[in-house]
DNA sequence: CCTTGACTATATGGTTACCGGATACTTTAG
DNA sequence: CTAAAGTATCCGGTAACCATATAGTCAAGG
């Protein structure tokens, strides 16, 4: 090595020190983003230690999600000022992804939760059980709507959700009023909802009271759930419970974490009225 | 539109229903990742809705750095309790990511500060500075190396802070011993440093006293740094100012912020004694 | 001085998760 | 029944590399 180039690092060195493959340098290389203090006539490539710097902050400002265009682009011509506004812009950007994280934990937290509470049920059971209230945000009315107008109103509601932000993994339910399950039309619903928190002001929410109320399963395809809903409605019947105003239909087990809707399970909760 | 297919999202309302382009979905179907649960003989692809859980579960697991690949195999064949585990994993990934994220942000709040800073300066001055003490993380000593021993050492150094995450943004300086200095051997370090937090037990920090600097401002090439240093010196001599232990060196406006390394600018700061 | 093993350069093809456009065919509203 | 809007397929391209193959170069030891 020539004397004037132990000051310099060699490609592999300076990867080494960078963290990266020799092929990344290359590439900065090639598209002109990070060349070599010097090039060799045999074409060997030697960096100074002040090019760390360099590769420094293309690594911060990749990491931000600044495509090596743009990052060659501000690097070519660049001010003090320029910078400190580009930073101050990106640390704006970090602490939206990083409020986005949080929301996505939270509903991986939500779904380990219900998956877990999941994993305790014994499907075959009905049971009556005392539930605290629940904050649920309603659809518009669907009752009586055609496959067309239910589609739409699906897709609305889940356009909503997502543009306010109030998915937090609860699944989305179904509400059948007491009228519809006397006349035996479990299908037809008069709301959609989810769970969620109250957490804004400017939305209104709905909320499913306290008390009492008849909860069984469903296992497998929605088409076959009024069987398990005559079911029920039987055992209401013997045991002489007075029903309640609505019903509340949500899957517990769903295509998240089993396959095929014959191992769907559908939670049904109906309000009665102490016996 | 036959009866029975009113029922389903056709592939542009699905697309809108999942805020993603057609093309998505065209992709997702050709690599058997989500298929649609009717085509049509003329080719058409018709989504139900309960296929948008699905498209969440892909999206969510997307959002968390799986590859396409990965999420196809967990969804061909999971269970609850895998499913559970992997977002227990999912989870902890992001909570590292989070950790990141800031970490980087604090980066950019420092570069911000200091480059913020750079811009107040008027570097032709030559000031006596009361200054508060810094804790400093140090290299070995670098006393009379060679140019590859230092060039390794920086490597070390480098090496040691990255895997340590003691890079906070503050640039690496260099020390020099009033030896040397006296000696006008500007460029012979007796180590490198960098400034950062004092927040770990087992690594050893070395405080830079407060008390009185001599602080100047070298602009251009680390090359010609001596003739700075030599009017700090005659500037010392003048004022009959009594020499400290070590003189600081380092970059306040790099590659980061300007272009060239004629537009550098180097803080020059050296201890000494009250008058 | 020469050899040998480690290193380097270039070229080529592959990867992921799509995007855009061209072309041709279907569907649906009026 | 026609025209506008929607759909399917095909083709090419993108970013930021990675892997591999081939050939050339360097530096330390005998």
């Amino acid at each position: 090595m020539s004397e004037n180039l132990r000051k310099y690092f060699t490609t592999g060195e300076f990867a080494k020190l960078c963290n990266v493959k020799k092929q990344t340098l290359f590439h900065y290389d090639e598209i002109g983003l990070l060349s070599p203090e010097i090039k060799s006539e045999k074409g060997y490539r030697y960096y100074s230690y002040h090019q760390f710097d360099v590769f420094n902050v293309i690594e911060l400002l990749k990491e931000v999600d600044m495509p090596l265009k743009e990052i060659k682009l501000f690097l070519k011509n660049k001010t003090p000022s320029e910078l400190i506004e580009l930073l101050k812009g990106k640390s704006l950007e970090i602490k939206k992804k990083i409020e986005n994280l949080h929301q996505i934990q939270k509903i991986i937290d939500t779904k380990i939760e219900l998956t877990e509470f999941a994993l305790t049920i014994d499907f075959s059971e009905i049971k009556i059980i005392e539930q605290e209230e629940d904050q649920l945000f309603l659809s518009g009315s669907i009752l009586d709507c055609s496959d067309r107008e239910f589609l739409n109103s699906v897709s609305q509601f889940i356009d909503y959700l997502y543009k306010n932000e109030l998915d937090i993994g609860y699944p989305i339910g179904a509400i059948v009023s007491r009228e519809k399950l006397l006349n035996e039309e479990y299908d037809n619903y008069s709301y959609l909802y989810t769970k969620t928190r109250n957490n804004t002001e400017d939305i209104s929410f709905y909320t499913k009271p306290k008390g009492l109320y008849v909860v069984a399963y469903h296992k497998g395809n929605d088409k076959n759930i009024s069987k398990t809903y005559k079911k029920i409605m039987k055992f209401i019947d013997t045991h002489h419970i007075k029903l309640g105003n609505y019903s509340y239909e949500e899957y517990v087990l769903d295509e998240i974490s089993v396959s095929g809707n014959d191992n769907y399970v559908t939670q049904i909760m109906i309000e009665v009225e102490g016996k």
